[in-house]
DNA sequence: ACCGCTCTTGACCATCTGATCAAGAATTAA
DNA sequence: TTAATTCTTGATCAGATGGTCAAGAGCGGT
């Protein structure tokens, strides 16, 4: 609960500048991570006084653990398409296709995510013990089987998830290392998506 | 430049405390990120008061860059080591086990740069565009060689080596994360170097 | 024992930061 | 138009933070 106004329906000026401060909130805290940002950076970054800012997010807190909720559905969706009915490498293959894709038109919110996580994941953490390892332990569980069935190379699949996870968000999340060595050619990330499915996925290939 | 005193030779004491506060500064830092941090943190934590912490580095930021520079040798020391002269298979699956077992024993010198490089690598950007991007593009020479004499898969070998960083640094990185959703069973880093090094070797294997 | 240098610290400072509050401005519903 | 409600802000506060300083304690060479 992260409104000032409590049991009333939302005004349109509340809906308006809710929007302001999370976007620009998400901008801040995704470069500096929770205790490297400021209230005021935030306030400054989308135009509203600081005291009018902690009218709607009471707390530097409140802010922070909203920006993240607002974020994390977006950011898991892709896994839950993983469909067990399909054909695996295919699945597999879109699956690294939309993640890549994320990274590249979202970076903030996966940078959001990093910097949550890499200082201990202090806000998140209930969740990625609860929801999230549900929902990649039911996604391993597919791969799993196909693993069984002999339609993918066997590979442990939690650790292929990881994989995944990590070949893509590094493109977002290490963007200042990836162009201090490649410069920034503008077919960069179209080379990587197409270097991390061959990899994979010839890594994958039943066999 | 980080010591205070200058043009002399390192006193018992100061070798000793310089070499506590990085300790403790490594610890810290790799935590919080440099913004996150503060320097009585890291003062508490090697038993030094802050007057006495500043006498031996005048500043926040001297400290920082001290660790960095400090934890930077050692870092990609690993990728040096890849040898044109070797057998091509080899070399990267030793590449990619001595990378993850430096992550797995020293999760913090990882963090520690993630957290730099995740917040715009100001401190290090210079080394990144310089030194690193010229051992980067040395070594994946080296992987075209390979892949021009049909040894190696037909893959981009600046993209495979960050699949190589992501990969395995992922794990003391997103420690968090990991742990969240796999709980802590023994064998985890022995399944993650065997499934890594599966999934990438049979990747790259010629064909 | 002496002296110069290194080391240590309590007190202090300016600035930053998260947060509060009262009072006024703007908006909305009647 | 009016009155209740929502929105906005300048002033302010307490605590944290990076950094300084002067003075004293400790150490090493002679």
């Amino acid at each position: 609960m992260a409104q000032a106004a409590p049991a009333h329906r939302k005004t349109r000026i509340q809906a308006q500048n809710e929007e302001l401060i999370l976007k620009a909130a998400l901008e801040v805290f995704s470069t500096y991570g929770f205790r490297g940002s400021t209230v005021d950076q935030i306030a400054a970054n989308c135009g509203l006084s600081k005291p009018n800012l902690l009218y709607y997010f009471r707390r530097k807190e409140d802010i922070y653990v909203a920006v993240l909720e607002h974020t994390l559905q977006d950011w898991l969706e892709p896994l839950r398409k993983l469909d067990a009915a399909g054909e695996p490498l295919d699945e597999i293959t879109r699956y690294i296709r939309t993640k890549i894709r994320l990274s590249r038109d979202n970076p903030k919110a996966s940078r959001l995510f990093a910097n949550e996580i890499l200082q201990g994941a202090g806000a998140i953490g209930a969740y990625l013990r609860g929801p999230l390892k549900e929902l990649v332990d039911e996604k391993a569980a597919i791969i799993q089987g196909w693993i069984e069935a002999g339609r993918l190379a066997p590979v442990d699949p939690h650790h292929l998830i990881f994989a995944i996870w990590s070949t893509t968000q590094h493109y977002a999340d290490f963007d200042a290392q990836v162009h201090a060595v490649m410069g920034t050619p503008p077919d960069l990330m179209d080379k990587a998506e197409d270097t991390l499915i061959a990899l994979l996925s010839e890594g994958l290939r039943p066999r």
